[in-house]
DNA sequence: TGTACATCAGTGAACGCGCGTTCACTGATGTAC
DNA sequence: TGTACATCAGTGAACGCGCGTTCACTGATGTAC
């Protein structure tokens, strides 16, 4: 998008090319920071302009519309996060799939708490009036990816339960992300990844949104802990627990 | 707020009284059509007045601004999704607890999927510049309370497992709600019916917002046996399970 | 039962705000010969 | 290397929109004597 279309991929060369891309980054950066502070919904482009210094419409020269600028946005927050659990999960052992898991669900509710407005983006009621392009798809899987692959890596070290049968209709159901795993894992493991996808976001979100009130204790010791605790039990149903869950 | 202060709570009884209430129910109905239509972060009085052939100003007489119009219609959709819930649930026999927690799960399924703005409105991300008052917390409680009360009563039944020993940290953490639930409960049933609490919000809140595309086939039939599917699966760590998830 | 006064519903104009987007224009930067 | 032309960044005014909320006012309904 910054890029003139067909040009080769290596950095801006002219003056011009290269305030453009800096430009547009700071765009970007300013848009950030008023995502952080007043969420999606209140996203202006005459803002992100007044703080820049620009006149409303000259930001018209880097970004064709709001739009678009929140896709931009969106794709930067699901690659955000991506990253930081890529990183997050990388960093242990590849055998040791319980912790690859705690990893990932720590690093997801790590980022979500030091970037709510960005997570609700990507994880919270859809932004109204705006329709997501496929370009968010790929940086949009990351996470489930990562995901997968501890259940295929699971799955393939012989270590993993062995896979309970599906209901036909229920193995149906999940024929897309089957076909995407390449037919290779069962279906009752891929059901077991969408459930520990759907625990870990719902109870993130469930945080995030004020739902521990009067529930859980305010404070991060008593937040870290209690997720830490739920987050075991649900590798449990992964079939990565070591035995019980309370420790 | 329809009653004027101090009087007893009998229907109102002079021509003005009742033209007033059914004015408010009709601003209210209004709003809710709006809101199901376009979202809560566009809710506007003047739109509201505008369908109601009223003026703008006029809704100000029965409504105080628009902040305490988007509390009834939050107090409005918990009820609604509350007594949904309630009613499925209660159909069931009292003794058979895995098929009570499977009602509750997809009442909130369903009526979700009936009323997607207003669920939005409750458990989406908070709509911005909004503070919900403490009107809410009674409404927003009844789904939980119908969770716990499956959980109290399998464990009065007896047939509920062993409850595992729980760390103490994490048992402190869940200090709100087991002071709630007076003491009684012991913390790993609590932790049990939570996670179970935003398993199901987070597979909800995932078909609602779009994050099933290209990873569970399209359809009624499919998203239903998924569904199902997975809230069995929670079931099981409730300690709900009939031997094996799969059927 | 009839009249005088108080209460309330609804009007219409206004204030002040912010938004996305377009468009004709100026002046600076880059390019081709 | 120097000049003529093309490209692009940024300006400023404008269009058209909608919003929440306030306020002085009219006219109808209710109440007290």
């Amino acid at each position: 998008m910054r890029q003139t279309a067909g040009m080769p991929i290596d950095a801006p060369r002219t003056a011009r090319e290269r305030a453009r891309a800096e430009i547009t980054a700071e765009i970007l950066d300013t848009a950030r920071i008023h995502l952080a502070r007043d969420g999606a919904a209140a996203l202006s482009l005459r803002a992100v302009a007044r703080d820049l210094g620009m006149v409303s419409s000259a930001v018209y020269r880097y970004v064709p519309n709001r739009d678009a600028l929140l896709t931009m946005l969106i794709i930067d927050a699901y690659d955000g996060l991506g990253g930081a659990v890529e990183t997050s999960e990388g960093a242990v052992a590849r055998t040791d799939y319980l912790d690859r898991f705690l990893a990932t669900c720590h690093a997801v509710r790590t980022w979500a708490i030091a970037h709510p407005q960005e997570y609700a983006l990507i994880y919270g009621s859809p932004v109204p009036g705006y329709a997501a392009p496929e370009d968010t798809i790929g940086p949009a899987s990351r996470v489930p990816v990562v995901l997968i692959t501890i259940i295929v890596d699971l799955q393939s070290s012989g270590r993993a339960p062995r896979p309970a049968p599906v209901d036909a209709g229920v193995a149906a159901s999940i024929a897309p992300i089957s076909d995407f795993a390449g037919g290779q894992v069962p279906p009752d493991l891929l059901l077991r990844g969408m459930a520990s996808w759907s625990g870990l976001f719902g109870a993130v979100s469930f945080e995030l949104y004020g739902h521990l009130h009067n529930v859980v204790a305010e404070g991060t010791a008593a937040r870290t802990a209690y997720f830490d605790h739920q987050m075991r039990r649900v590798a449990e149903g992964l079939g990565l627990g070591s035995g019980t869950v309370a420790r």
